[in-house]
RNA sequence: GCGGGCGUCGCCAAGUGGUUAAGGCAGCGGCUUGUGGUGCCGCCAUCCGGGGGUUCGAAUCCCCUCGCUCGCCCCA
């Protein structure tokens, strides 16, 4: 019989590899927070028309990766191949921005139907921060410097921020002419994927890395040049204010990025330790979108993280070596015999709801394999109750670090217990039941 | 969509045309009918991703197919 499997692209993460993908979580949501960014939740699954006009329907995203389907009732749907227009999008929706501009974060899995190679899955998981409602070049740095300190508080070296300006809409239309102009007059000394991209997307020519194309564009028009004034300082404002952050960052004329709605800063937080999928980081400014998706104009800037890449520059990191296998329980409970193995349930759950965390043996083996799955787990403590304790109303405590052991009442051992070692404050909503 | 590499037990892995497909780890059972991490013993792939072919005979050769993986395109 033909052997289950995930879908090709779709990932299982397994318990081993949970600890070091909450602490990553656990470390942004503190970096977040402390940059006064709210969480906001949207749908996985969208009308297909958002990405088509948010994204750009030349755009390879929306082009050839996007999975879409029709839904029963005849809608176009579209599992989220990125997640700042489903956020434009539901900010519109509920009129936030009549609130006030919005500083948000997002996460969650996004989907693009590619083919899967190292650092690429076609379910993969983005952080993303999106800041709505700001115009001022400082908010670029923001951005950049929010998510520069969160790669930062991970302990992920040698990266490199590359930074461009594309202008606004005017600058790009006039730098798109002057550039379709000069292609077309070589187009015959280009391949063929970059002369069908002449008429659909020329600005993705660009930062092709086919050897030949770019050797090609060694002469070619630079976007800088056709910047207007106004966007030549507005990015000069971004740079001046990166350099008072101490945040060190590479000029590249070439930097495009797929998503037709960025405008002026265009940025990419790379690695070297990646292999050919080196963005760790990729965002910028998208002063066009929210007014595209039918709001009132409305200046933006944002990014987006790549989880399984920050993984695996985090699977080198030596830290990072101690977040595999699951935390072991505090203790770790042993029972044989009927009486003592209801006893032991009863008391399992009087440890948890005291704040203990507590592994109870179900297996009904032998003490002494009951024991060695004990010690196996890495718990602390063993509370064992066998037929003569059961019968004497007794349990046994034992330390499994020092394999010492006493007799005692029930009631002793979960007061011993959870004073003595527990994280016993409650983290619960409700009021605690100790 | 296009190239390269690979596909033997849950994991690692030997075997490269000839009788029952090594070994290690993990798991399970026992030695020890209630006290552990060591030791010893036993069990754990009628089958080598799937299908077809060559051959007296194939996990080993050929073809097709599926999957994994790396790269191109593109992106996080």
């Amino acid at each position: 019989m033909e052997k289950l499997r995930s879908l090709r692209g779709m990932v299982d993460l397994l318990p081993e590899q949970m600890a070091l993908w909450q602490a990553i979580e656990a470390c942004a949501q503190r970096q977040f927070h402390r940059a006064a960014l709210t969480e906001i939740r949207t749908p996985l699954l969208e009308a297909t028309e958002l990405f088509a006009r948010g994204i750009g329907a030349a755009t390879d995203v929306v082009g050839k990766e996007m999975y879409s389907f029709e839904d029963r009732g005849q809608r176009r749907c579209t599992l989220r191949p990125e997640g700042t227009a489903s956020v434009v999008r539901a900010v519109l929706q509920h009129g936030l921005l009549n609130l006030g501009p919005q500083r948000l974060w997002y996460g969650g899995p996004m989907f693009r139907y590619e083919r899967p190679q190292a650092g690429r899955q076609r379910q993969f998981h983005q952080l993303g921060v999106e800041l709505l409602g700001f115009a001022d070049p400082r908010s670029d740095a923001e951005a950049i410097a929010i998510a520069w300190d969160l790669l930062a508080a991970l302990g992920i070296q040698a990266l490199t921020l590359e930074l461009n300006s594309l202008g606004d809409a005017t600058d790009r239309a006039h730098y798109r002419a002057v550039l379709v102009e000069w292609l077309d007059a070589r187009r015959h000394q280009l391949d063929p994927e970059a002369q069908a991209r002449i008429d659909t997307n020329p600005l993705r020519i660009l930062d092709s890395k086919s050897p030949g194309t770019q050797a090609i564009l060694t002469g070619a028009p630079l976007l800088g040049d056709c910047l207007s004034e106004a966007s030549r300082q507005r990015f000069e404002r971004v740079r001046r204010a990166l350099d008072q952050l101490d945040i060190p960052y590479r000029l590249n004329p070439r930097l495009v990025r797929g998503l037709d709605y960025y405008t002026h800063t265009a940025f990419e937080i790379t690695s070297s330790e990646l292999g050919a999928q080196a963005t760790v980081c990729g965002g910028g400014r998208y002063d066009g979108l929210v007014e595209e998706l039918g709001g009132t104009a409305t200046p933006a800037v944002g990014w987006a993280i790549g989880l399984e890449r920050l993984v695996l520059l985090l699977s080198s990191n030596e830290a990072a070596k101690g977040l595999t296998g699951a935390k072991a329980a505090d203790v770790y409970l042993v029972s044989r015999g009927e009486a003592a193995e209801l006893e032991a349930l009863a008391l399992a759950q009087q440890l948890r709801r005291g704040g203990c965390a507590v592994e109870l043996d179900l297996s009904g083996a032998a003490f002494a394999k009951q024991l060695k799955r004990a010690n196996r787990s890495g718990a602390p403590w063993a509370v064992l109750i066998g037929e003569g304790e059961s019968e004497q109303g007794m349990v046994i405590l034992k330390d499994l670090r020092t394999a010492t052991e006493q007799r005692l009442a029930p009631s002793d051992t979960v007061r011993l217990l959870l004073s003595d070692l527990c994280d016993a404050q409650s983290d619960c909503l409700a009021p605690t039941t100790r």
